[in-house]
DNA sequence: GAGCACTGC
């Protein structure tokens, strides 16, 4: 029996503890007076607002700054409008302020617009992949830190911006940390384009620089499409909520670095007397002793996948049924990133009177939903945390412990609205084991796409780039290799052209760039748009687990025995002709309605499909504007495979005796997943788009080709290998 | 015959 059982838990001598303050949270009335004295009221009392000088004369003196603000400050929020007032966007300049995470963009923005009495797309707006609310008079402009990097490939010194500020940035995205770098030698360019020569205060901040590789760099680009003119100096400001500000606060050449207080109540943390070993069963047990011996309050509990929540949510059922029968009012609440959307939307409502809600969550709950009423959070200490063996080319989806920061962000959830409590599923020595944050992910992703990028950018020199953190250099180096193979690269290194320059524009894997490309030579590309807008988002067949068969019969339907691209092919069409033969006099309201209803019907993910229709029309723009010749190959569906030989020969792999297969590649073996249209007839020779270890290596995305295609179509790699 | 955390252009 766990400890925990026989009540085991114990007062943790570090206890949150930070300052308390109130707001009121009353109910929305907009545009009216009392609306905006309510809104004036509650800006007055957020804890930035006491800084506001402060905070603007350390701007106009610091060209770097580092904030670290805890939860509830008001930093993303009131920080762009302070600047805005202090005049930082004189003469028609705009304040940039990033976001990982596109809700978090338009959220924040929809409020500071709000704050601002103004339209949405006016003064203030956001900017995000497939939606722009921004206008010519758009000065304050929140957008994801992925869309400005694509902003820099079209405007290499980001002319138009007098301050950025990069927010969250210790969740260290790669996003995050390649566009930290990029703004690095922006703002040290910038202010030597003004003066001819750097800055007192600008010499501290280049200082860390590798001046040395200036040649090839950004330096000598920008300065040869920008030649003559002068910009103001860039205003660069990093957001933070950890600690580690002088990882930051290094990088920038000791930058100065800010603290503002947070407003959240405090944490009870507690841990376990000893490790248990079986977490599930601990936090079965946790759950329960929270609802008989703890005050009124919703639990959040942290778990690693669908599966473990589904688990626990039917064992959470049963174990309530044993309970004497006044204690029975407990619900159950799950909530991971694949459940449809309005399953997910059932954490928002609120818990019927007398009712504990037990919320069942994948680290979805950590930073990309809030949700309301939580009092407790049970954290088991484990996440499934997916890497990258750049070796082997494959992808890896494992459990391992959280990191410290990862806790403090877990427990941090309970104290939103009042105290609360947070039950750690380990010893406190453990804790004190953990990993200070989460391995940024710089250092465990494949970086091609990053290196395509930099290139674009003009930086030659990867391995000596001047990142806040060096990926492993094998890993930089399979990354060149792999985009030399695609022929995205000369012999010298640098981005060829055009078809180096072409795979960069696109906003895909480097390696659906290309396949791009070939099939507009194959007379395909029709096809291959549909391909890779469906390979790039989440799995578009859904089934849920009591109507699996019911989902595998409407699957068959779309099935193509050539494999799964003609599959997804086949389920994009078709739903292309549900949505011509009805939508005619429909409302767009309307036409989404009955597709999601027709999706449902045929057990497909609504949210994946219109991912995939979003970009297709935004990758057959590019193809277009590209001069990619726009063709069909009809029912020619071999034309098609070839193509796909062509494009993914880097991932190709033959039948073995046993029914497994050896990637060519790396000579792994690798099996067929069993969600794959290929898993029952098991060609001789298939090519495929993932591999990824669970526990197995498994393959999807299959389509079958000929062997003698290979040398064929890539002798560079086949003929040279053998 | 398995099962996939989360983002982003």
């Amino acid at each position: 029996m766990p400890s925990m059982a026989q009540g085991g838990f114990r007062n943790s001598t570090d206890n949150l503890k930070r300052k308390v303050n109130f707001s009121n949270h009353s109910p929305r009335k907009p545009h009216s007076f009392a609306r905006r004295q309510e809104i004036a009221q509650q800006r007055k009392s957020l804890p930035i607002s006491a800084v506001e000088k402060r905070l603007i004369e350390e701007v106009r003196n610091n060209n770097i700054l580092i904030i670290v603000g805890e939860t509830g400050s008001g930093k993303t929020t009131q920080l762009p409008q302070f600047l805005f007032n202090a005049g930082f966007c004189r003469d028609g300049k705009v304040i940039g302020i990033t976001q990982p995470r596109r809700v978090a963009a338009i959220t924040v923005a929809k409020r500071v617009a709000e704050e601002c009495g103004v339209e949405l797309g006016q003064k203030v707006g956001y900017s995000i992949r497939f939606e722009d609310e921004t206008s010519s008079s758009t000065r304050i402009k929140y957008m994801t830190d992925g869309l400005l990097l694509r902003e820099a490939l079209l405007d290499p010194y980001l002319s138009r911006y007098s301050v950025i500020i990069v927010d969250e940035a210790h969740e260290r995205t790669v996003h995050t940390d390649v566009l930290l770098a990029l703004l690095k030698k922006v703002q040290y360019e910038r202010s030597k384009s003004v003066s001819g020569h750097v800055h007192d205060d600008n010499k501290k901040v280049g200082s860390g620089m590798t001046l040395g590789n200036e040649s090839g760099g950004l330096g000598s680009s920008i300065i040869k499409q920008c030649q003559g003119r002068k910009y103001p100096p860039l205003k660069l400001i990093v957001m933070s909520a950890s600690l580690d500000a002088c990882v930051f606060s290094e990088y920038f050449g000791s930058a100065k670095a800010l603290h503002i207080q947070g407003r959240q109540f405090p944490v009870d943390i507690l841990y376990t007397l000893q490790a248990e070993s079986d977490y599930i069963d601990a936090a079965l047990i946790t759950i329960f002793q929270i609802h008989l011996e703890e005050g009124p309050g919703d639990v959040l509990v942290f778990l690693t996948g669908q599966e473990e929540i589904e688990s626990v949510e039917r064992l959470v059922q049963e174990r309530v049924q044993q309970l004497p029968e006044g204690s029975r009012k407990l619900l159950t609440v799950p909530i991971f990133s694949s459940l449809p959307s309005e399953q997910q939307m059932r954490v928002f409502s609120p818990t019927p009177a007398g009712f504990r809600k037990v919320i069942l969550a994948t680290n979805i709950a950590e930073t990309s939903v809030t949700i309301p009423g939580i009092k407790y959070v049970v954290d088991p200490g484990f996440v499934k945390a997916r890497s990258y063996d750049p070796l082997k080319g494959m992808e890896s989806l494992i459990i391992v412990p959280t990191s410290k920061a990862q806790a403090l962000q877990r427990s941090g959830r309970a104290g939103r609205e009042g105290p609360g409590k947070c039950f750690r599923l380990y010893p406190e020595s453990e804790f004190a084991k953990l990993e200070d944050s989460t391995k940024p992910e710089i250092k465990r992703c494949n970086l091609s796409n990053v290196i395509l990028q930099l290139k674009a950018l003009g930086i030659d020199d990867i391995i000596g780039f001047d990142f806040l953190e060096k990926p492993l250099r094998a890993a930089i180096v399979k990354s060149l290799e792999q985009l030399f193979l695609l022929g995205a690269l000369t012999d010298e290194c640098k981005l060829s052209d055009p078809v180096g320059h072409q795979m960069a524009r696109l906003p895909l894997d480097p390696i659906y760039s290309k396949s791009l490309i070939l099939a507009s030579q194959f007379n395909c590309l029709e096809e291959m748009l549909i391909t890779v807008s469906m390979l790039s988002v989440e799995s578009i067949f859904y089934a849920p687990r009591e109507k699996l068969e019911e989902a595998r019969i409407a699957m068959k339907c779309f099935a193509s025995s050539d494999g799964d691209h003609l599959t997804l092919i086949n389920v994009y069409r078709a739903s292309e002709e549900f949505l011509e033969t009805r939508k005619l006099g429909l409302s767009k309201d309307k036409a989404e309605k009955i597709m999601g209803k027709w999706c449902k019907e045929n057990f497909i993910n609504y949210r994946s499909l219109r991912h995939a229709r979003g970009i297709y029309s935004q990758i057959r723009g590019h193809a277009e504007q590209m001069g990619l010749r726009l063709s069909s190959c009809g029912e020619d569906k071999l034309q098609f495979r070839r193509c796909l030989a062509s494009s993914f020969f880097l991932n190709a792999a033959l039948k073995q005796p046993e029914g497994t297969y050896r990637a060519l590649a790396s000579g792994q073996v690798v099996q067929i997943h069993p969600s794959s249209v290929l898993f029952q007839p098991k060609p001789e020779c298939i090519i495929f788009n993932e591999l990824v270890q669970t526990n197995n290596k498994y393959i999807r995305n299959i389509t079958k080709i000929d062997y003698l295609w290979l040398t064929e179509l890539a002798p560079h790699y086949y003929i040279m290998q053998n």
